[in-house]
DNA sequence: CTGAAAGCGCTAACAG
DNA sequence: CTGTTAGCGCTTTCAG
């Protein structure tokens, strides 16, 4: 049978209050009781329930994550950062892939409220952010991760996808790459990285051509598809910015489906810098998010939030950096 | 404000005990007062606090997942159709990447048992299993999850690691490989899939060559460095054995760098099915775990132990399957 | 410096 | 069919 404080108090000869001001380190408690208590507690292998005195009113030192998929690179490196960030500071985390379906994300935010969790990090979707309000309890600190809603007022940490998109459109253009096409996903970061890949081709005096420009779902597969798509036409560009790595690694497959070398025929430059990005060949040039150091503030912020509970809300933007690899190279002048 | 089960009782003019019983659906309740009750608890946003039935001893429906580490594509996966099994069932995931560290797994692990979760798995390494015992209460629930520990008795699910190994060999004997090189973990299953995979050649009478075998850590690099140790000899296989995708990769790599072609001129067979494996080029040829069924008996497992403490410990093994990718051909006959 | 006692929100007999 | 009551294990005044 687990021991209670009761148990240890009984064994110490002291009142269960005494066992608890020892445990928390509040109070004053003579060296000596101290002692004699944290012998006890050791030798009864006493574990204090988190449980008990979270229904005091004490943190159940458990955050909550909503995220799209687990399984995907980019968000399983995601959560990885934040749970060893968190572990550092005593917390654990609740995975929630929501596919990002809002019912599903809806569901897993009352059923974690439901779990008294100090703080929720939403890296996922939302149709309809708007129903959030309804859902969340005004008290509990939450940041949004690589996401920023501007209806929503709340904490935020994001990379700059504008200045993600700009960069790897800038990075092509120094190569010399001027017919460029873009493949990305519907989604707002997606946005913010094409509206800076357009700008970059403007401030070049570029104009973007929207026939080399699809929106597809991000898998591998739509990201093959969606290239396949720009470059049977009977003009192709000679370089493709790709919204996410998946995306890129799927242009990658129509390059070679369609026989272009990549990166003779066909540069590639994806954005994320994730495990797929490593390992493919070429490896691919690619836009890396500072994650760590994104988890890190993330999980501050939620740290400090609970102190604070009317903190003004920050919006922390980190800055993207092009990471070069082997898909990108020159334009050929032969080209075309 | 949050409303609890006293504000829903007085609101409806019925005792806590009502209440409880509607939200429980336990003991009779008139179908009026239950609509009454109902109706109130939609109108004060009525959540009962999972802490609070928990502390009256309930489940906390919540599991403990023990991983090495999420960020790898294999785990992310494991751990993602973990808790989509979980959660049909009402049950949440608290993920803990371990990177196979004791101390770091044994911290967890009492930190799940203070927060009073319902079931753990375990999907990681421990170099000294024999700890556990003392750590855990016996009365949690427990299924080891992909590793099979003969020391310790105790739920398990796996994959015939034995079996992938011998599959995998005998793949590449049926395309006319002799020579063959393995690379390999350090780690149980690494373990079984090599003799399985030994076993493989002999039984085809082509004695294992020790000098086409190399353990490492599992990771892209090893893999790699692995895979050159082999392949830089002045004889060497014309195909490779890596116990699972990320090693594999890295042989590709390897294989890469020294300018030999895969398949023609070398042959790569992988074990898992990670996404890793799907996005290479060529497809890699894998052995795969039926994650998904594997998951599923995972939690079940879990779920009867809670009704059913001492319920006979099983082992339940999965088949591993064969899944013909593109960096495997038959060996060329000028070869070697 | 230490202890008694009142909850936290809910469940489970046990009465009525 | 419904309500009373005694905890679950812990925290926190408030006395002593």
């Amino acid at each position: 049978m687990k021991s209670t404080i009761y148990d240890v108090a009984k064994a110490a000869g002291v009142s269960i209050a005494t066992v608890s001001k020892v445990v928390n380190q509040t109070g004053n408690i003579s060296a000596k009781t101290r002692e004699r208590v944290l012998h006890i507690m050791k030798e009864l292998q006493y574990q204090p329930s988190v449980v008990a005195s979270a229904l005091t009113g004490k943190k159940t030192s458990t955050f909550g994550l909503l995220i799209s998929d687990l399984a995907n690179p980019f968000f399983a490196e995601v959560a990885r950062n934040l749970e060893d960030q968190a572990q550092a500071s005593g917390y654990s985390i609740v995975m929630c892939s929501t596919d990002n379906k809002d019912d599903k994300g809806l569901n897993y935010i009352s059923l974690l409220q439901r779990k008294q969790i100090d703080g929720l990090i939403i890296a996922c979707q939302f149709t309809k952010w708007s129903q959030l309000e309804d859902y969340i309890t005004d008290s509990l600190p939450i940041v949004l991760f690589s996401k920023d809603i501007t209806s929503l007022t709340m904490h935020t940490v994001t990379v700059d996808d504008y200045k993600g998109g700009y960069e790897a459109i800038r990075h092509l253009l120094q190569l010399g790459h001027t017919d460029i096409g873009i493949i990305t996903e519907d989604s707002p970061s997606g946005e913010h990285r094409v509206r800076g890949a357009k700008q970059a081709m403007k401030d070049a005096g570029i104009e973007p051509n929207d026939q080399w420009i699809t929106v597809v779902h991000s898998s591998v597969a739509e990201g093959c598809s969606g290239a396949n798509q720009i470059l049977q036409q009977y003009s192709r560009p000679t370089a493709i910015f790709s919204c996410n790595d998946l995306l890129a690694v799927g242009a990658m497959q129509s390059a070679h489906q369609i026989g272009l070398q990549v990166p003779n025929e066909l540069s590639i430059i994806g954005f994320d810098d994730t495990i797929l990005s490593q390992i493919v060949v070429p490896r691919l040039t690619t836009i890396a998010q500072p994650i760590p150091d994104m988890a890190k503030e993330t999980i501050q912020l939620l740290l400090r939030q609970a102190d604070n509970p009317d903190m003004p809300k920050q919006k922390i933007v980190f800055q993207p950096q092009l990471i070069s690899g082997d898909s990108t190279q020159v334009r050929e002048t032969d080209g075309k």
